[in-house]
Formats: structure tokens, C-alpha cells, sequence
DNA sequence: ATTACTAGCCGTCGAGTAT
DNA sequence: TATACTCGACGGCTAGTAA
């Protein structure tokens, strides 16, 4: 049996509660929830077995079924693999340069509908401006997920007859200052994104046109 | 291709920074890497393409690869099931039975080599004595693979020529009382378990011989 | 150099069925 | 009722090799 198909039975019964204690299952009942046949449960549950991952206890009916430490071992193993992953998606840091703002992001900073919505959620009022920093393709390529993915949305709503849509907010520093990276759910495709800030960032960071500049961004999905 | 053949394939790819970035493949390595030949590597590399898991840029020396959004919410996925399996470890309660110290506890917590690296990581000093709770199967299972397994240990020294082994310790809560769950490296199996705090258990909980009681232990492994 | 097709082998699958 | 053995079939594997 490959590793990884050991791996995956240990994660659903361990799913299950049998990493302290016994739980009774039923190879029909469990190949089934995994489409596989009940031969195949029962054959893999036993190899399982003999390779000292789990203790079995034959019942009347079904099984009753626990890790052993080895078992428990391998979840433990598997789960710090996972918290490796994890890191990747907790601090991503972009560079890019600083551009004009043409102003998309900055007229949406000025909408009551959204301002209220960040001091709600933030607690703070957003500079009304934007910085922009245009990003190359491996940077691009770095937000890409976050541009649809986030935890923190603006809602949508309508203003003299005009709907705004939903924004995706990233938490985010530039040297020590907390930014906040906007991205308009229907915006157009652009290699420029945009910062917005309780201050002023050209003037607290002393940017202009044409400078290199580090973002870090601290994903939330 | 099975599902989970997948989540190993993504996890991998993910472990190797693909989540966010290109990083440079070639399929006889990245095959060799997880046991695996060339051609199947190959093969599976190209199928999850097809599936959509990933975008594959052929180079003359190989491939570049990263993960699509598809790949990045599979991996994700797997993360939060293993963040639900680390649940089970995060906090495990045992009932048992209170019943009388005979003491092999009691005289460890006495020894100089143990009060005072217990002083050192918890800061403070025990008391002299230990609480004993008696456990039946199901709660023994609870606990069986925490008696060898914790980040916080005790470590072994001599004293009168005597050496007194290593000891694995877990955080727990009895009542709101902070409590200390001991493991004794070399303990003879033993149902019952031994707790020791910074005050007198029995007074503060008014606990006497053969009451049912319930503690927490917040296992560190 | 690399990827990926072909072909034959081997292992895993599950229907049937004994227990 | 269950589990688990047998065995025919199918899918996946890799060596050889083309591109």
C-alpha cells in the first residue's frame, strides 16, 4: 500500500475519533464512505493491521478501531507537513514599483459605502487616495489567489443608482506601516494594485513615481 | 486518479513553494523524489493539468509549475482537515477516581532534580504530594500515547547514586485549577495517574478517596 | 539533454461466495 | 448479520524508445 493511501485511511478514521479511543466501523460502511468496496476496506484495514497502525477488536458487528502510537505518529507527522504548507500562505512579501494613481481605488475610497465598512471592520478612516505599485509577473502571479480569496469583504452596494461591488481586503506592512491591499471583485485586469492606509503613505514613507518598494501581505483564507 | 493521490501530489508541489510562484520540475527528479519513474511522474503531472490542478510551462529543461487556483483551494482544503484532526489534540478529557498517594509520585516531587526544573519551565514550586487518579480501559486509551510523547520533559539526573529517570509532563485543568499530569519515563503500567500543582489538591477541591472526578490535559506533542 | 508514447507486466479491485 | 478468501478483469506501472 503507497504511503500516501496509508496516510489518507489514518486521517479519516483519526477524523473519526480514533486517535484516543476506539470507534466501531464496519468495512461496508467505511469503504463506501471512501468509494472503495467492502473487500477492499476490509483488505486494506487489515493490512493497516499487520503494519501496526491501528489495533482492531473483532466485534458481532464490525470492528472496534484505534491508532496505535505508531498511528498516531504518522497523523502527527502528516499535520506538521500541513503547518509547513500553512507558512506559505501566512506572510507573502510582493515588490513592485510605485505609479501614478489614475484613480480607480481612489474614488471608490471616497464612497460612504465602503468607508463605513473599514472603519467597521479596521477601525480606521481611510486616507482618501490610494497607492499604486505595479507589480511584474512573478509578483503578479503571487496575488493572484488573493485577488478573489479573502476572509475580509467589503459588501457591495448602491449609491445614486450606482452598485459598488465587493472588495477583497488583505492585511498588509510597508516598512512598519499597516496597509491594507484592495482588490475590486470586478476589476479589469491590471498588473497595478492598491494601498490604502489610515495616513498618507507617499508622504509618511516619502514615495514617488518610479520607486522600488517591499509589501508584505498577511493572507486571510 | 484517486483523490487523495492528488492531495499528495498538490501537497508536494505546494511544500515546494508552487503555490505562489513557478518553481522549475523535471520529471525524472520530482518522480525519483516520491518513488516514483520518470514516465509516471510525467503522466500524473500532465493529468493534473488536465484536471486543472496546475499550469505547466514547458522548458527546454524541464518544466516551470505552479498551482491554479483549483490546486491552491484543494491544498487548502486539506489544511483545514488536518487544522480538525489537531482539534483532538488540543484538549482531551479523562474521568477517573480519586484514590490514595501511595507515593512513588509523592517522593519524586520531594527530589531537588525535579522540583527545580519544574520551578525552571513553570515557575513555580510544587506541592509536596501528588493526587492520584485510577482510570478504567476507555480513559487509560485516552491518555496511553501521552505517557511517552511531550514537548515538556523532565530530565533525568543522579542523586545519592541513585538516577531518577526522565519525565514527560502535560498541562491540564481540574476544576479552574491549573494542574500537572506526570509521566515517569520508566513507570511499570499503572492505572492511575498522577497529578501534582502548586497547592494542595485535595483541600482546594475538596477531593477525598473514591469520588469521580474530571481533569483536562491540553497535551503539547 | 528532456518528455512522453507503446507494450507488456503486475498489482489492485470487487463480484461471488465461504465462513 | 458480519468479514475475508478466490479469481478474473482492469488499470496503472515502468522499460524501451521515439521525438
Amino acid at each position: 500500500m503507497k504511503d500516501y493511501e496509508i496516510s489518507f485511511l489514518l486521517k479519516n478514521l483519526a477524523l473519526k475519533g480514533a486517535m484516543f479511543k476506539y470507534i466501531t466501523i464496519k468495512t461496508g460502511a467505511f469503504g463506501a464512505e471512501y468509494g472503495m468496496s467492502q473487500q477492499s476496506s476490509s483488505r486494506k484495514l487489515s493490512i493497516l493491521e499487520e503494519m501496526g497502525y491501528i489495533e482492531r477488536i473483532q466485534l458481532k458487528n464490525g470492528f472496534k478501531i484505534k491508532l496505535t502510537d505508531k498511528g498516531i505518529e504518522k497523523v502527527i507527522e502528516d499535520i506538521k507537513t500541513y503547518r509547513e504548507i500553512e507558512k506559505f500562505l501566512q506572510e507573502i512579501e510582493v515588490k513592485g514599483k510605485i505609479v501614478g494613481g489614475t484613480g480607480e481605488g481612489s474614488y471608490y475610497m471616497t464612497k460612504a459605502g465602503y468607508v463605513n465598512q473599514i472603519k467597521e471592520i479596521f477601525n480606521f478612516i481611510p486616507y482618501p487616495g490610494t497607492l499604486n505599485i505595479e507589480l511584474d509577473g512573478e509578483n503578479l502571479n503571487k496575488i493572484e489567489y488573493l485577488k478573489l480569496h479573502s476572509k475580509i469583504v467589503l459588501n457591495e452596494f448602491s449609491d445614486e443608482g450606482r452598485t459598488f461591488g465587493k472588495v477583497y481586503v488583505h492585511r498588509g506592512k510597508m516598512d512598519h506601516v499597516d496597509v491594507y491591499v484592495i482588490f475590486p471583485e470586478r476589476s479589469h485586469y491590471r498588473n497595478v494594485i492598491e494601498i490604502i492606509a489610515d495616513r498618507n503613505l507617499r508622504k509618511e514613507l516619502g514615495l514617488m513615481d518610479g520607486m522600488e518598494v517591499s509589501l508584505k501581505i498577511f493572507p486571510e483564507v
